[in-house]
Formats: structure tokens, C-alpha cells, sequence
DNA sequence: TAGATTGTTAATCGATTAACAATC
DNA sequence: TAGATTGTTAATCGATTAACAATC
């Protein structure tokens, strides 16, 4: 699905709404207003009507919205109606981590459609080892299994000094989203998609607002 | 120092500000234009202008602004220029790979200020033990510790179904700032401000750019 | 039907950008 | 001085909110 113009703080909530879907889904919940809704992710009822509206008319008038219907629907327009492949380069400690998290949601959750497929290291004392059943892979073959392995997304977690080769490599070998825990900026095309998870920079802002 | 008036969105950049100012620093570069700045962070130079003026007058006109004297202005507007002690509530694997990533910044940077103090956990098996010197401490001192140990931040990394009640605790203790990784929202009163580092909602958000 | 809630338009609010006098 | 760049005001842009006709 492409809708193209769509603005970046409308998509950044989709996920929040599904969220709440997924709680109402599994509470037995069958209605939920836009009012509801939108108390529940901290936005006005007008803003997730709006928001919606982007993509259809899923709502019915005096009534609510379908949950199990508009979960479904929200799924497909995130493209989390189908498996999705992922690699994480990195695998030093955070790497493992996070991989075992997502392994670990993955495992339990039937519907959650994101799966780590791969991971890429260039230490040799690592590759060939695995993580709950996942390989890791040399790092120099990164271009050759994103397309054989299918894979479509990427975590980075190596040091902030080699984020941007790395980003470059995943960028030559067609990965279009990027989910970047280095402590740097990385530079990429901007058909490419980066989330910046910076735990320093976050920990920075909270800083400014403590009191004295 | 308060400005209280200032928008969450100006605060935002502060920390990258300040990032590309360590840099210029690092590589003796002793002035820096509104130009360049904006450029290294992605913004317009008319909005790191705006964005500076709102605590004072910095650069000098025909000049810019000199990397040292406006590195330390920011680092006093963001409590930065102080010691500032941080807990991280919930040992697991990713608690352990965050904490050790942290103390390793602090140990390498001298003037790297956010200094990870103390581990909570309520596993008796986790009690007692440490991580990199790091005492991991019961849960349920958490509300004696924070003021004893002067700790002013805490990251979360419990599990979803946890991360409200230990938020609560955090709040109950003094605590003002929370990075919260569990994949779900925590409340808190208005004074307290949290990050959320959702790995998982970042992932679904990217998902909504993959082609076709 | 009467009450409720959607989808949508118009109004408001806030953030970014453009422009330029001041001045180093 | 001439050139460059700040701090600041006014203009623009974009996102959120308010309001309400449509309709379930």
C-alpha cells in the first residue's frame, strides 16, 4: 500500500493505536470510540479521527470502531499482516540482548511478524556461533544474504565509529529501514528510513528538566 | 536554572547541539557558525539561532559562536556540568548490556556526567550481586536508596507487566526523569518526565515504509 | 425516534523559515 | 572598511483542535 503523503507524526502513532487494539482485542473488546482511543495513546478524540481518515473510512457513525476490523486494517497499512525479516550488526552485549528480547516475543507472540533472521558480527571468534538458534554471520557477507535471506530491515548496534560503514553497507544491499542504536548520526539516502534509539541523548534531554 | 516556558521541541536538540560541539572541541575547531551547526544536525540556521537565543546571546555577530564557551553554556542548561547519579530497575539481559555500555562511557569520558550508581531487581538469585562494581540492590529499598544515594534518573528495563508499578515507585522516591524501555506506556504526574525507548514500536513504525 | 459518534471543514495554535538591521 | 554572521521580527507552513452535518 502507498499513500505517499502522509506526514511522519500521523505514522508515528499508527503504531500506538495498534497497541491499544491489541489490549482491546485480547480484553474481548468488539467497540471503541475515537474517544476512547485516543485517551488511551494521550491525543484528542478529533486528532485519531483525523488520523484514520488518511487511510478510509473504518469507523461507524454513532457507533465506534470495529476493534478486531481496524486492528487488521491498521496491520495491513504498517505491513505487519506478513512475516518481515530482520538482521542485527553488532553482536557485542546490547546486541544480544536485544536479539534474545525480540526472539523471545517473537517465540511467544503468533501474530508478531518480525522476525531476526540474521545476525552479523566481523569478530571471528563470534561468527559461526548462534543466539537462540540464530546464526551470526561474517559481516562481509551482509550484501549476499540481505536479498538470499530476504531480509528487509536492520538493527545496528556496533560502536558509534563504524555505524555509518555499516549503514552504508545495509543501504547497498537494498535494506530501506533502519533502527540505529550507535551513538552517532548516520547519513543515508532518503528513500532510507532511520529511527534513532540514543539512550545518552535521551538520558541529555531528561536531564534539562530536573529541578534546581 | 529554569526557563520553564521553553518547547519540549527546542529541548530535543539540545543534546545534539551539544554532541556536535564535543566534536568540533575534540578537533580544536575553536568557532563554529549557525550554518555549520545546522547543517551537522539537520536543521535550518535560523532555527539554531532561535533555538540558542532562547538562553541568551551567545555568538558574535560576523563571527559565530566559539565551540568552548558555547559547549559549557549548554552543558550548564542541561545539568550537565555536575555529577548526576542514575539507577537502572530490572537486571536482565538488556538491563546488564545497558548498564555495562553506560559505565564504560563513563569510565572513558572525564567529562561524561550521567553516573550509573545503583541496580535494582527483586530476584533473590540477582540480590547481592554487582555488575562492573555496581551493587544490585532489592527492590523493595528502592524508595529508602534513591534519596540516600542522591540518584535523580532511573531507566526501566522490567517487563511490560511490571514497568507501571516500578514507575510508581520511581515517582514515590523523587525521581523526575525515566527512560522507559518497556513496550508499554507508563503514567506519571506532569512534573516527571519519561523517554520511552520502544524498540518494538520503532520497528512496526519503519515497517510502514517498506516498498509495496 | 433519540442519542451517539463518525468523517470532514474551518479555526487555531505552534513551530520553522525568510529576511534584515545591528554589529563584530 | 567590507564581509560575514548574529539576534530578532514578520511571514509561512504544518499540525492539532473545535465544531457540526451526516448517519448509524
Amino acid at each position: 500500500m502507498s499513500w505517499s503523503k502522509i506526514s511522519d507524526a500521523v505514522i508515528r502513532r499508527l503504531p500506538l493505536y495498534l497497541r491499544v487494539l491489541d489490549e482491546s482485542s485480547a480484553d474481548q473488546v468488539e467497540l471503541i470510540s475515537s474517544q476512547e482511543l485516543g485517551y488511551r495513546i494521550g491525543v484528542g478524540s478529533a486528532l485519531v479521527r483525523k488520523d484514520l481518515a488518511w487511510f478510509g473510512e473504518f469507523g461507524k457513525q454513532g457507533v465506534g470502531y470495529e476493534v478486531d476490523f481496524l486492528r487488521h486494517e491498521l496491520r495491513k497499512i504498517l505491513n505487519l499482516d506478513q512475516e518481515l525479516n530482520i538482521a542485527l550488526v553488532g553482536v557485542g552485549s546490547l546486541g544480544v540482548a536485544l536479539g534474545r528480547y525480540h526472539l523471545k516475543r517473537f517465540a511467544e507472540d503468533e501474530e508478531f511478524n518480525l522476525r531476526l533472521v540474521a545476525l552479523f558480527d566481523n569478530d571471528p571468534r563470534k561468527i559461526g556461533t548462534s543466539v537462540e538458534g540464530v546464526q551470526v554471520y561474517d559481516l562481509t557477507r551482509l550484501t549476499e544474504l540481505v536479498p538470499s535471506l530476504n531480509i528487509k530491515m536492520a538493527i545496528i548496534t556496533v560502536p558509534a565509529e563504524n555505524a555509518q560503514i555499516v549503514a552504508e553497507q545495509l543501504v547497498k544491499s537494498g535494506i530501506k529501514g533502519i533502527l540505529n542504536f550507535a551513538p552517532t548520526k548516520i547519513v543515508v539516502p532518503e528513500d532510507v528510513h532511520v529511527s534513532s534509539a540514543d539512550l545518552t541523548l535521551e538520558m541529555q534531554r531528561l536531564a534539562y528538566y530536573l529541578p534546581e
